[in-house]
RNA sequence: CGGGGCGUAGCGCAGUUUGGUAGCGCGCACGGUUCGGGACCGUGAAGUCGGAGGUUCAAAUCCUCUCGCCCCGACCA
């Protein structure tokens, strides 16, 4: 491609209200455009790396046997309302009628699509298995589209579904998703995790995410370098650094007007993790005290797997419900449900004495309060590795894919049965599978950038090569540029051709900017001499190189 | 949905406090000089100041309403 005949609107100053380096960059080189909020408009170069990505995809899943096909973006209700989703999902998803009034909706994901065809065409074990894919677009009304590219209300995905016989070829499925996403991830550059992870609503009761660290992510996850233990800290269970053995006995301590775990404990001189942290939350069966060490956090999501829907009491609610303001409440004494954290099994500590400007200091477990024990803390770094006691690391992360496995949550209500070497009518057994591309172009930048621009992995760049012809004004440069353009293009490579009559400068910023991992660079000096160089992007590094020379030397760098 | 911020030329911004009829840089067009890391000189085009209503002799500026975008949080199948 010659870049004077391609679109692509390089900007030299960072867009104000962008915060992510993806979103900057891919701002600036020309990638994107915003076309609203969470909308975003693919241009040439960034088109083509999305193709680059689909492709990887597409191979990756034909090589696991999966099948392309292609659903309609928009969906009859009644689907949904079979499987309850219709109801269960507010906002988020995109409502709309037709002509006639029938209520229809935009798709956030097809499971529900896809276990229609199901139901409709398969029968007999003699069909199973099968897995189908496509590359769609899904639309969701997100609450906050954010960090450009990387959550919006319109991207395109890689779906896949797994229908099964039993559970034994669901794990299979389950299994060969999971190694072609590594195979994925790998070849396109990232670098990323495949942790634990929360099924939600997605239901079913084993699912992963692919985690790619980089500071724009939303999530977090817990890692253990030691065991390998990896999971969303959605679900992830840490234990504490245990503390010193205490020689107390129970007695309260006057603390006026010192109300948090922080004011107690220098107030004591005390760590942190000698205290108990008691927070009154009001569930749809009342009010529950939950507990947590003073170092800790609650989960409010670990919590809510205990005692459903909850919120924080308001100051004034503690004061009635429990009689004391909510500095001075604890454990001791109480009549009402008390969820504790597993980590207040053992040891000594401080907590309110139920009593204004008092703290009880010597409470026990199990001695002086019974609670119910759960894990209900978030786990946090320097936290000890449940399975082999070492610290743990926690690190942000961008979502870039999942895997889900669904069972019958969605053959059932859809009846999507066949009938089995017994003539016995059986629920398909399903699994599902995202990957995001645009999340992957994003994460990729992410790991990938200096302060001149992207550096893309060399299987997902929009080209391979970027040509330089610093001056187009030079005959002998032009005839040059014209040949390796036509030579490199011949043995398969992508060119990009900067034929544009700019000054050198304006070109090598350009260059960097969008980020093609090779640049090969014609100067008019070098020419005579019958030289060229050869620059990588990532290293800055240049060779000079004979102009004969030029395609066998870029064909084996590339 | 709660909290905060911002909407002035394609982009980045000043002007708003204290009303007086819109400006700078980049980009863009044309001419000239330049030509290996976002050149220089000159000329020029380009803005219903997000929108609606109001106050006023006069509104980018003050008031009311409204729309949009960004950030933090909640949410996120």
């Amino acid at each position: 491609m010659r870049f004077s005949a391609m679109f692509i609107p390089t900007l030299r100053e960072t867009p104000s209200e962008t915060e992510a380096i993806s979103h900057k960059l891919m701002l600036r080189a020309g990638f994107v455009r915003q076309l609203a909020s969470g909308l975003y408009i693919f241009l040439p170069l960034g088109w083509r790396v999305m193709n680059k990505i689909n492709a990887i995809l597409r191979e990756e899943m034909d090589a696991i046997g999966a099948q392309e096909i292609s659903m309609p973006v928009l969906h009859p209700a009644e689907i949904w309302q079979q499987t309850g989703r219709w109801d269960a999902i507010g906002d988020e998803m995109f409502r709309l009628k037709d002509r006639t009034g029938r209520d229809m909706c935009l798709g956030m994901t097809h499971e529900e699509i896809m276990t229609w065809l199901a139901s409709r065409e398969i029968r007999s074990y003699r069909d199973l298995p099968q897995v189908w894919y496509q590359i769609q677009t899904k639309l969701r009304d997100e609450a906050r589209p954010k960090s450009g590219v990387l959550r919006t209300r319109e991207f395109i995905m890689k779906d896949s579904y797994s229908f099964d016989v039993s559970e034994e070829g669901l794990r299979k499925n389950y299994q060969l998703h999971a190694e072609a996403y590594h195979t994925i991830f790998t070849r396109c550059g990232l670098k990323f995790s495949m942790v634990e992870s929360d099924p939600g609503m997605m239901g079913g009761a084993i699912s992963h995410e692919f985690m790619a660290p980089s500071p724009a992510g939303e999530d977090e996850i817990a890692l253990c370098d030691k065991c390998g233990y990896s999971a969303n800290v959605e679900l992830a269970v840490s234990i504490p650094v245990k503390n010193e053995p205490k020689e107390w006995s129970l007695e309260e301590v006057h603390t006026p007007d010192k109300r948090t775990v922080q004011e107690v404990s220098n107030f004591l001189k005390l760590p942190s993790s000698y205290f108990i942290k008691s927070i009154l939350v009001i569930a749809d069966e009342g009010p529950v005290i939950a507990l947590v060490r003073g170092d800790q956090e609650l989960h409010e999501k670990k919590l809510a797997k205990v005692i459903g829907n909850h919120r924080p009491a308001q100051k004034r609610e503690v004061k009635e419900i429990l009689g004391v303001e909510a500095g001075f409440i604890g454990p001791v004494g109480q009549t009402i449900r008390i969820i504790a954290d597993t980590s207040l099994k053992k040891g000594e500590y401080v907590s309110g004495a139920n009593k204004p400007h008092y703290h009880l200091r010597g409470i026990k477990a199990e001695k002086d309060f019974s609670p119910e024990w759960h894990d209900i803390h978030t786990a946090k770094a320097g936290d000890l590795c449940a399975k082999c006691e070492s610290a743990l690391r926690v690190e942000r992360v961008i979502e870039i894919g999942n895997i889900f496995q669904l069972g019958i949550k969605y053959s059932n209500p859809l009846r999507a049965f066949f009938l089995d070497e017994n003539g016995q009518e059986k629920p398909i057994v399903m699994g599902s599978y995202g990957i995001g591309p645009a999340r992957i172009a994003a994460a990729a930048i992410e790991q990938n950038n200096d302060k001149d621009g992207i550096i893309w992995p060399k299987s997902i760049a929009p080209f391979d090569v970027e040509l330089l012809p610093l001056n187009m004004n030079d005959p002998k440069t032009v005839d040059v540029a014209e040949k390796l353009y036509a030579d490199l293009t011949a043995m398969g490579l992508e060119i990009l051709m900067d034929d544009r009559d700019e000054r050198a400068g304006v070109k090598f910023k350009d260059a960097d900017l969008i980020g093609i991992p090779l640049q090969i660079i014609l100067g008019e000096k070098n020419l005579k001499e019958g030289l060229v160089e050869i620059k990588e992007r990532k290293t800055k590094e240049a060779v000079k190189v004979k102009v004969e020379e030029v395609v066998e030397r870029t064909t084996s760098l590339r």
